[in-house]
DNA sequence: AAAGGCAGTATGTCCTATCAAGAGAACATG
DNA sequence: CATGTTCTCTTGATAGGACATACTGCCTTT
């Protein structure tokens, strides 16, 4: 049926315009102009009717398609797919996360110190024997209800923290902020119970269940930079996420 | 530094260059050939070493690099970062999992039926009133240890099934036997403690920790696939996931 | 000797072109 | 009327060129 969808492209924004046809579309999607299920117009009128080339447009397209937004057929055509699919997982900190959602999240360091990493942590994040990490452990709540104790080992070569800014913003802002770049996380996500030590933190029940982490996050240098484990109380949180098929 | 490596490439394969590129670089990264922290040749002379345009040189590279197995700085050049990180996330099956990992998963279907579909499910799966989905549990083990209990909705105008089908293969093998192509999926991982249900199927103690997993599969048409419930034993599974940043 | 500017190099963006391949409809033929 | 072929539409793959922009290190200048 070719939906003709009006964009506004800016030539002389900074923004790439594959990018900026991205954003567009996105939005056309979210804000209902574009159905699901509809049909766009194919590619090549598609550029023409933006003045844009071909592969330009494709490569927005292609963005798309990654995100699970559209979906393309050769012969076909391609369309809106967009279920209200949540934005796939995202490499960002609870505290990103908690914010992002209007909620206020405050933290408590529990304890801090600046040590000589173990073993275990030299190992996880790569570390030459005798570097010194920094080691703490924090508590998230959020409307003064706890939902996360966090304990996390910190390379201290990139930047220097102390708890006064622990308690004030997310490590993933502080440790941005010192120039870090971050590339990519693994990540194990699990499944507990809570024990003498997590329940009354965490004002639950021993033997209630939690959720677990542990994260370790590289920079776009390949350095380790942070390595965690983190549980979460199962009644206030879980892990959602989409997955696109490549 | 200058790492050249030797790929060979094969103009008359069916599979597209970027690709063999990609496989290439791939298996040059994880055999050690290429190793962490090393720089490549630039693009322009990458492209010309195997006969190959900037653009098919530059799409290869694009796709490592959302990998999380390159790093790219205008300036600065294109290096491997490829610390032993696992596979992003993909939209796969436990049976799959399982027995990709060389395991020889054993499903034991505990119910099976095909009936009309409950409100929550007409929601889940975006189905009009009165649509019937079959609705089934099932037990897998592996190596005789239980290790998940699941239970699954899926739309029945897709194709058929019964119960002998899926105590022999995982329900992702049916249904894309049937025809589906799975685009995406949206999941939530949480915890939760095992029920007087659960804990003797699973041969788990009441109280001990499961994980939880519910999934909507959408196929490449945008229809909602099936739907399902899922829990683990938290001390036999747990989702491990590379999350790469955009 | 330190600071600033400049050039070189690499990736980022964008364009024009062209051929290949899959899907589906129209059409011709037995 | 059924079936197989062909034609057309659309995305997929590849090439090659031009210009923009970020980073680095060197060189000049102060």
């Amino acid at each position: 049926m070719a939906n003709q969808l009006s964009l506004s492209i800016d030539r002389s924004s900074p923004v790439p315009l594959y990018h900026q046809v991205v954003q567009g579309i996105e939005a056309a999607i979210h804000s209902g102009i574009l159905e699901p299920g509809s049909r766009l117009d194919n590619e090549i009128d598609l550029a023409a009717q933006l003045n844009l080339s071909r592969p330009t447009m494709r490569k927005a397209m292609d963005e798309l398609v990654r995100a699970g937004l559209l979906v393309r057929k050769r012969g076909v055509g391609t369309q809106v797919v967009a279920s209200q699919v949540r934005r796939p997982l995202e490499l960002s900190s609870l505290y990103d996360d908690l914010s992002n959602n209007g909620k206020k999240p405050t933290t408590e360091v529990l304890s801090f110190s600046h040590v000589e990493a173990d073993a275990l942590t030299l190992t996880a994040l790569q570390l030459p024997a005798g570097s010194k990490v920094y080691h703490f452990t924090r508590l998230r709540k959020v409307g003064g209800k706890p939902l996360a104790l966090m304990e996390n080992w910190v390379r201290d070569d990139i930047t220097s923290m102390d708890e006064a800014q622990l308690s004030k913003e997310g490590l993933y802002a502080i440790l941005r902020r010192g120039g870090v770049n971050f590339r990519l996380a693994s990540q194990r996500i699990g499944a507990m119970i809570a024990n003498d030590y997590q329940a009354p933190l965490l004002e639950a029940e021993v033997g209630s269940a939690l959720v677990t982490m542990e994260r370790t996050a590289v920079d776009d240098t390949g350095r380790m930079v942070e390595t965690g484990h983190h549980v979460y109380r199962a009644d206030s949180y879980s892990f959602e996420m989409t997955l696109v098929q490549r």
